[in-house]
DNA sequence: ACATTTGCTTAACACTGTTAAATAATCTAA
DNA sequence: TTAGATTATTTAACAGTGTTAAGCAAATGT
């Protein structure tokens, strides 16, 4: 039976349509304005037929944060990979994060805003957050000539790396801030600064 | 007419319940639990007499944004008052902003969250929201034994400042990183950190 | 005592997420 | 091809949201 390899490829489809309506409508009106009803009518459905796909609302933020995760981990092995030494790794991944973070507004609020209406609480349970870590950590490690990658001295590096970094991004996402060239420099001093600060 | 008093002072009095009651309600449930009606029934009486005190919802997360940055505003200068050098100043006062945003997470978070659902927009036309500036620049210009508060130099190193202690906040909210000693061994470090840098 | 203003409530509108029932379309089997 | 069973999709409804307009009731001014 191919009908149902195609039927099921048309469900698949869809799962991606309605995440992609969502993404769009986020995009265009913001996330107060994303609602089941909007979602429908992008995909030209009624709202109803989205519970086949999605147990919820909040199911659909979580998945929308999920790919953002994977999309980000993408980008930062990517620039990790553009080098050798793990110095210069955390300056490209910082970078990257940086431009993650603005290429991808929305997304990056929704993963790591203090969610105000807190749209989905279980975000923390979720395997793909734990992706950027494990990327960047390994080049503190190496850095710092340090084998266990939990050990404390590396985890509080990595959260004054990720600190000052998710700082700034969120003034600027918050529409303070300076021009986009100061705080890139602003950025540029803070990463070396923290990379010259462990370097042995 | 001192009936006329007495009844503009009970119109205070509930305006004064309304605002009491809605950071009750988001204290206990969170911002996405608030609603006009829940607040109705807190001070016992039905949901549109709100509209006689605040034009819209969102006046009232404004009104309570407002009080959250005089709130935060007097504590910084009260941290600042402790003091005479500017360099022990800003210690003072970065630890007292950490402080304040653990004392008041739901405050802080509608004051500086990346809103997700844009709670209100116009937060950045409060001029309340220029305060901490202003009080904590002084320092920095002192420090920096520069006149003009205004000067791109000032403003680069208060968001150096600010973007590192707000990410460090940001990632506590967010129920992500260690304890909250070796947090606050972070901050501290990474505060006096930058008042060594900008010292002459 | 009557008229007017004020305070407050009820009712309603247009939304929201979500579920259950009703219908339309498709597939299966005789 | 037709009858039956499944599946796909929609309509209707519920409880909730912010907000506005209409109505009522109590206090006030004359």
């Amino acid at each position: 039976m191919a009908s149902k390899d195609r039927i099921l490829r048309l469900k698949e489809e869809t799962r991606v349509n309605i995440l992609e309506a969502a993404l769009q409508i986020v995009k265009e009106e913001g996330w107060q304005a994303l609602s089941m009803r909007k979602i429908a009518d992008v995909i030209e459905y009624t709202a109803p037929i989205i519970y086949e796909y999605f147990a919820s609302k909040e199911a659909i933020l979580l998945e929308l944060n999920r790919q953002g995760y994977l999309k980000l981990s993408k980008q930062l092995q990517e620039a990790k990979d553009k080098h050798t030494s793990p110095a210069d790794q955390l300056e490209e991944m910082w970078l990257s994060y940086w431009n993650f973070a603005f290429a991808n507004k929305e997304l990056y609020q929704g993963m790591f805003g203090i969610t105000t209406s807190c749209a989905c609480k279980m975000v923390n349970e979720l395997p793909e957050a734990g992706l950027p870590w494990d990327i960047i950590t390994g080049s503190i490690g190496e850095l710092m000539n340090i084998e266990d990658m939990d050990s404390d001295i590396i985890c509080t590096k990595y959260y004054t790396f990720w600190s000052v970094v998710h700082g700034l991004v969120s003034i600027n996402l918050l529409d303070r801030g300076d021009s986009d060239k100061i705080n890139r420099q602003v950025l540029r001093d803070a990463i070396t600064g923290i990379i010259r600060s462990i370097t042995p």
